[in-house]
RNA sequence: GGAGAGAUGGCAGAGUGGUCGAAUGCGGCGGUCUUGAAAACCGUUAUUCGAGCGAUCGGAUCGGGGGUUCGAAUCCCUCUCUCUCCGCCA
């Protein structure tokens, strides 16, 4: 959420940003502006009413003391009249209160001053490139052949319990999966993320907080009876331990990493994109979150692609960095890096990574604060995301791509967590 | 799921319906003393909205929402959460 202070005194700056991400919001952000000053007349007219009857309380309190009743009995009665415009100017304060919120919530992130302009994923920049050399080869068998060969992912089996988009992994898939995860755990810790395990269910102030709710209801699982969501990333669980937090300027930045399923009802999705473990209902993930101080949010989003890129360059993947367009980017980020791996049966780029400076957008909802230093002050911290990584489309360059006549062949760097060389 | 108790500032813990944003203690910060530190002593110590260039002034906030009253931390209703006991259970 944008703060009102911002789309008061720079208001062209917030149409000409906005559209970049091909938004036109000249018209929510006139009303915004209407809404605001309404607002504050409102409750200048409210507060100054609101003092007149303190002080008649008060008064009425002086006179019952010394006993002269009938003076307080008159006092009274100028109280009636306060209380009813009081009554009044409050319906009306908490009416504008809500229509101002109802069209600031609809405003998306600015984009940074780096974010290309563009439409649809083409426009997406590529910042760079790394990794082995493509193989070009036609003979390569795609990873939902290669799942049934050697028996480790069984989307069948899935379905028949679940639904489509739950796969079963077993045996050495299974023991496979396990190991990335302890993998990309232990990378995040030694580079000074704390671990933690979070719920996987969250409610809705945290959904609000990170910016699912009330925008993206309908992706997410949601129960009911108890008004819980099951989490689409552990960025919301982990974003919302600092929900309500003010934090001192000497503890950032603090970093967080955190394991965990991640359900997507992906609502619409259909198609040869989404076949095998392209596209999931349920998937394995660890993500990274950083709260940092807004002096230096976009050197540390700079760590964490670092971070990334070096998962992928251990795991000896062909991978690109792309730096989304205003069109392609989320609602709630200022700049954001796509990470793709190349899958070598399917010749195509997979989405395996998302990293994103959220700047105070988040941290505005969240009413996630630092004391400044300086002036003593609280200020909006600035929060960031990324994953570190996404299993299943991994798992699907990492089959296809490492294929031989003996089996699949386990990265190196994997070994001592899997305990064996190959799949097979 | 059943029965009961509770929710107050960073923490602990008072609070008779009337200057209570709230005693006191601890912690934190600043100072005096000291070569330095500790101790002792003194001072200070919430958030947020609005008005003003500013000093400052006003409003709101004692788990959330609603009500009674001229006036609510204090009384009433309701929701949420926590704790204790019983039941069930990985």
């Amino acid at each position: 959420m944008l703060t009102l202070k911002l789309i008061q005194e720079n208001k062209e700056f917030v149409i000409e940003r906005l559209a970049v991400k091909n938004k036109n919001v000249g018209e929510s952000v006139e009303k915004i502006i209407e809404f605001d000053n309404n607002r504050r007349s409102l409750q200048n007219q409210s507060d100054n009413k609101l003092a007149e009857l303190n002080k008649v309380s008060q008064e009425i309190g002086q006179l019952m003391k010394s006993g002269q009743k009938e003076e307080a009995e008159k006092a009274k009665q100028i109280t009636v009249s306060l209380k009813e415009d009081i009554k009044i100017l409050g319906q009306q304060l908490a009416d504008i209160e809500k229509q101002l919120h109802d069209v600031l919530v609809t405003l998306p992130n600015l984009p940074h001053s780096s974010v290309p302009k563009g439409k649809t994923p083409e426009d997406n920049e590529i910042v760079r490139s790394g990794g082995p050399a493509i193989k070009e080869n036609d003979q390569m068998v795609p990873h939902w052949d290669l799942a049934k060969k050697y028996d480790i992912i069984d989307f069948d089996l899935g379905n028949k319990i679940t639904g489509a988009g739950f796969p079963v992994y077993k045996g050495k898939g299974a023991k496979f999966q396990r190991s990335l995860i302890g993998f990309f755990l232990d990378e995040a810790t030694n580079a000074g993320f704390r671990e933690v395990i979070p719920p996987f269910m969250v409610n809705e102030d945290s959904g609000f907080g990170t910016g699912q709710l009330p925008d993206k209801e309908g992706q997410m699982y949601h129960d009911a009876t108890d008004n819980l969501y099951l989490i689409p990333t552990a960025e919301v669980p982990v974003t919302n331990i600092f929900r309500d937090v003010v934090l001192n300027e000497s503890e950032f930045p603090v970093k967080y990493t955190a394991y965990s399923p991640c359900f997507r009802r992906e609502a619409g999705s259909y198609g040869k994109e989404v076949r095998g473990l392209n596209r999931l209902h349920q998937f394995d993930k660890v993500e990274i979150v950083v709260v940092a101080n807004p002096k230096d949010s976009y050197e540390q989003l700079e760590k964490m692609v670092d971070h990334v890129e070096n998962l992928l360059l251990k795991l000896e993947l062909p991978y690109r960095i792309l730096r989304l367009c205003g069109g392609d980017m989320s609602f709630t980020s200022s700049l954001t890096y796509d990470f793709e791996v190349y899958s070598e049966a399917q010749k195509r780029w997979l989405e395996v990574s998302s990293v994103s400076n959220f700047e105070s957008f988040q941290a505005n909802r969240l009413k996630l604060r630092y004391k400044d230093e300086a002036t003593k002050k609280n200020q909006l911290a600035h929060t960031l995301n990324g994953s570190a990584l996404a299993l299943p489309r991994i798992v699907a360059a990492l089959l296809e791509n490492n294929q031989t006549p003996d089996g699949i062949k386990v990265p190196e760097i994997l070994l001592p967590y899997t305990g064996f060389k190959f799949i097979d």
